[in-house]
DNA sequence: AACAAGTCTTTTGTATACAGAATATTATAT
DNA sequence: ATATAATATTCTGTATACAAAAGACTTGTT
């Protein structure tokens, strides 16, 4: 529908599909229940219906949409739960990855961190920042760290956590002193990490990821409710 | 081809598909680097293309095969590199479910458990024993810990990551002496659980986890070079 | 007016058809 | 005999067609 459906790459339609049919999940365009009826989203992105069943056979592996036996795929609903579970997983890989990343990092590694860290802040003191590039600059961030590992595995299982949680991330980002806070918890990891003292990063990590569970929390009960 | 592929459940070919291609991949007769080549998987199997593709899609999601741009899904090869990084990870999460299983398992649960471990001793102790069996009954056993967490989503990625590593379970099972030493290990494990001390369970998996680790090693090393 | 049965529409699941790209093959020239 | 170019074949990527099942709607009966 949008014009930014044309990514003009030369990728095969399911990609193209998939990653539309993500961004679309993730941003709450489509919300949590909706069904996503083939012909329908076959139409509205120009193609076929094969392109657009496997992208959903892709995203119901990555768990964003659910089937239903013969009634086709709906978008996932996360349940408190499910996010509990999430970032339960989630904060003992990223202290893993902090450790890692501590014994692992080469000097480009940690100039790519900086640069990364530079730029959230740069975008995070501007009180009227663009919401979706801070997003961006804080997974960018986060990805330095991953990368470092040199572990693919974690690195991609990492990256699909965090996009369990994409929904959030708005809401969260927000609140200025929330974003104050975060630049500061940044500056602290990248301390660490640089001095490579992965039990000093691995604490300010998993912090980091507690910090981000109570405004989620916080943000799920405010809207409670909406099936 | 064979008789089994006829699995008489009502189920989506696509499932059926996928699980019989999964199956293939793991035991090792469809060996890394094989092409999938869709028409002759379909006759096989005696479906059309349609839901090969969608099987291959989600074998591709789950890292057992890969796509090359435009000759198709290959069978994924696992480099040593990959494995480590699968290992690092699933250490880190099998230490993570033994503390919370410690925290959470129920009464239940813990019968369970037990149950598996005799299950599993019962099979091993046998020399002669069927390997496919015991695989099976040590997956049983791990899953009733996994389940134990009460985290949903932990047992997911730890069942993906185990999976990645099957073909190199049978190698790692034929041997009686290390076999005897599993028993042991689980023992030591199941006490420590139903003790719910978590520090010592984490302690015992993570050694599990680093046998596993050396005999796989030296198993890879053994069958250097089949590309 | 409410409920039940039957029909109709919608949608998935599966098969097949068609086009273009990549590789293998063959023929020709040096 | 070898290398190169042209041709043929094979396979993927995509679109469309068909059948069966689920759900919605209508109509008839009590």
């Amino acid at each position: 529908m949008g014009p930014d459906n044309e990514i003009n790459e030369f990728l095969p339609l399911r990609e193209v599909v998939f990653l539309t049919l993500r961004k679309a999940i993730l941003k709450g365009e489509l919300q949590p229940g909706e069904r996503l009826m083939e012909i329908a989203l076959a139409g509205r992105l120009g193609v076929s219906r094969t392109p657009v069943r496997e992208a959903i056979r892709m995203l119901e592996h990555e768990g964003l949409v659910v089937m239903k036996p013969r009634r086709g795929a709906q978008v996932a609903k996360i349940t408190e739960q499910e996010l509990n579970d999430v970032l339960e997983v989630r904060k003992s890989l990223e202290i893993l990855a902090a450790y890692k990343a501590c014994e692992r990092m080469t000097e480009e590694d940690m100039k790519a961190m900086r640069e990364a860290g530079a730029e959230f802040r740069k975008l995070a003191v501007n009180p009227r920042c663009d919401l979706t590039a801070l997003t961006e600059a804080d997974v960018a961030f986060h990805d330095t760290i991953y990368r470092g590992t040199q572990n693919r595995r974690l690195n991609q299982i990492l990256a699909n956590l965090r996009e369990q949680m994409y929904r959030f991330r708005f809401e969260y980002l927000k609140d200025a002193s929330i974003r104050e806070s975060l630049v500061s918890e940044h500056e602290e990891i990248m301390r660490a990490v640089a001095a490579r003292d992965g039990e000093l990063a691995a604490g300010l990590i998993g912090e980091h990821i507690d910090n981000q569970q109570k405004v989620i929390h916080a943000s799920i009960a405010s809207m409670e409710g909406e099936n």
